[in-house]
DNA sequence: GTTAGCACTCAGGTTGTTCGAGTGCTAAAT
DNA sequence: ATTTAGCACTCGAACAACCTGAGTGCTAAC
């Protein structure tokens, strides 16, 4: 177990190190005001510290810097909350003042106040749209053999695709089959819609229409909706401006790792829990993402989970002000969708 | 005037330095098979072809790089027109063998493509959502408020948006509206509807509907369409890669440019007319353009221009590949348009 | 007109040196 | 038993000196 005064001396080197990004010296730090012992006491002290992992050396005779370890017991146990400024306060609040309807452009605007505020990379999953509920679908035909087939869920989403029309298929049946499967499936989640269709509607199909089978094809194709939540990115070059970036190698890894981004939404995905999450350097376990820490947080209307708000940065990122951020942008996030969608 | 041998030594030192990207000396020149003359006279040529501006030290006793104007000179009469091979033309084919039937994802698709091939950032401007004609307009109410009002173009383009229902208005005259909607606009172009519904249309609205003039501010909310041609890219990060980008700021000025959207947007834009264009560094006019050139080609439906395909490079680029490429990518693309929409 | 030869230039790599920030250890002070 | 002062030592970074090689321009001979 560490001592207070070593616990001490790991916080000021560490908030020095994410301050400056600079190695943290025993001079530098007896110079501060809540160290009140010497140098050498401090090189003592360091050496204890460096032997239980929490902090390394750049090359022999340099200052000391976080490890992996020094930055996971901070963010578990040393972490100062901070308060945001009336500014940032403001900013926040602007954009949620803004009555925007639309729950994608107001996700994306979040992730943008996040790059924002915080200068580095935001990343927002939205929600996943296989969980809402059908409000309509619409199947407006554009020519022979082709249409646009819409739908249109509770909260506004709308989803297309052309599809084709088989030749067998003529007009009114169209209209009759989408007339019927209004009736039978508004309110069901997108994901449960092919199920339902199979073993509910497909028998009051077979009844009244007469090309069944290419029918049934048709609406599958219509009904593949998209499983997996949309990533939405904001200040991805934010990063090109942190110093520890400033080797073009590590440059080339990272955005190759975000470009990527099947792994990127793997690791996302593993983020779902309430509250603040976070992961640091190669916790993370992806290449690219060894100089990095990510932050979440989730948002949710009532009770009901939603989606993930996540930071990107340097492993040596603000954490303390990120969490801050994040906390109120998530939870201005929530109100807002929750007073919107419970009113309907 | 440039003698023959002037030509043909310009030429061998933008081939050579376009391929190797280090400068070009006399010796180097001088082993080459097509150049038959000793490098002293070599020596002598460069030095008129530099004072003529066409090629440039970068040190006193470097080798030569081209100049802008060297570029200029070499894009307008010295490229060697180049064969695809086997191998780039069916990855070509096999994009467009697939039947895709969204506009957006062909092009998308294409900008992909465009960037893979050339290991350049593509850029691909969509076509222009306003010249679409309307097909259908639906209204679909989310609830007491709000409701999604939806726009099918001929093109199979849906564009959708949350409006507010004024409280004045009731669901059966918002039906009633959206019909006479349909009757008089299907098949105008939708730059014009707001036009047309104020010079034609408002005189039917008024004679039926009870709250006409909410009605028809909510009718404008909806028809305000976006203007612009979107803009797709793909392979940003592919300039990482370029040697003449390791320096950390000249990535960085150039990511801020394409960020930057609607600069670039309106640089694009310059470059309207059928056929390649080329524009070589600082002619685009464009802070973090310095090192950049940008070759662009048109593709159409029919004879009817529809948008930009276009490949940033850094100057030193493959002009001949990367135009040999755009050309084909972009009579592709217009032939299966053309097939499509003319089959209507 | 072309080429060989030569003196000259400069970027880039290597080496050596110095400086300063930092360390660990020891012995004295508290 | 801690804490501190002092000292020898280490290393990176910055700098200068030097060398090499690729390249040039010029001149005189072919």
């Amino acid at each position: 177990m560490l001592t207070d005064r070593q616990l001490l001396i790991l916080q000021v080197i560490i908030d020095d190190f994410i301050r400056y990004g600079q190695p943290v010296g025993s001079r530098t730090l007896a110079k501060k005001e809540k160290i009140t012992f010497s140098s050498a006491t401090i090189r003592n002290e360091m050496a204890d510290l460096e032997e239980l992992g929490y902090i390394e050396k750049t090359h022999i005779s340099s200052g000391r810097v976080p490890s992996e370890k020094g930055y996971r017991y901070y963010v578990d146990h040393l972490l100062s909350p901070q308060r945001l400024t009336q500014e940032d306060m403001n900013k926040i609040k602007s954009i949620f003042a803004e009555r925007i309807y639309e729950l994608e452009k107001l996700v994306q605007k979040s992730a943008q106040i996040l790059s924002d505020l915080t200068s580095y990379t935001s990343i927002v999953l939205g929600p996943a749209v296989k969980e809402n509920k059908l409000k309509r679908l619409q199947i407006i035909p554009l020519n022979k053999e082709t249409a646009v087939a819409i739908i249109v869920t509770d909260t506004g989403h709308v989803e297309n695709r052309v599809i084709t029309i088989p030749a067998a298929v003529n007009a009114s049946d169209l209209e009759k089959m989408v007339n019927i499967l209004n009736e039978r499936l508004v309110g069901v989640p997108l994901i449960d819609l092919k199920d339902k269709i199979y073993k509910e509607v497909a028998n009051v199909l077979r009844m009244h229409i007469y090309s069944y089978d290419s029918m049934l094809k048709t609406i599958g194709e219509t009904l593949d909706i998209p499983q997996e939540e949309k990533m939405f990115f904001a200040g991805k070059t934010n990063m090109l401006s942190q110093p520890e970036f400033s080797d073009i190698q590590k440059i080339r890894s990272l955005m190759a790792m975000i470009e990527q981004e099947k792994d990127f939404y793997r690791l996302l995905r593993k983020h779902r829990q309430k509250g603040i999450q976070i992961t640091i350097g190669r916790e993370n376990q992806l290449s690219g993402m060894e100089n990095c820490s990510l932050i979440t947080a989730t948002y949710s209307i009532g009770e009901e989970p939603l989606g993930t708000i996540a930071v990107l940065g340097p492993t040596r990122m603000e954490y303390s002000r990120v969490i801050t951020i994040l906390n109120r942008v998530a939870s201005d996030l929530s109100t807002v969708l929750t007073d919107w969608y419970q009113n309907d």
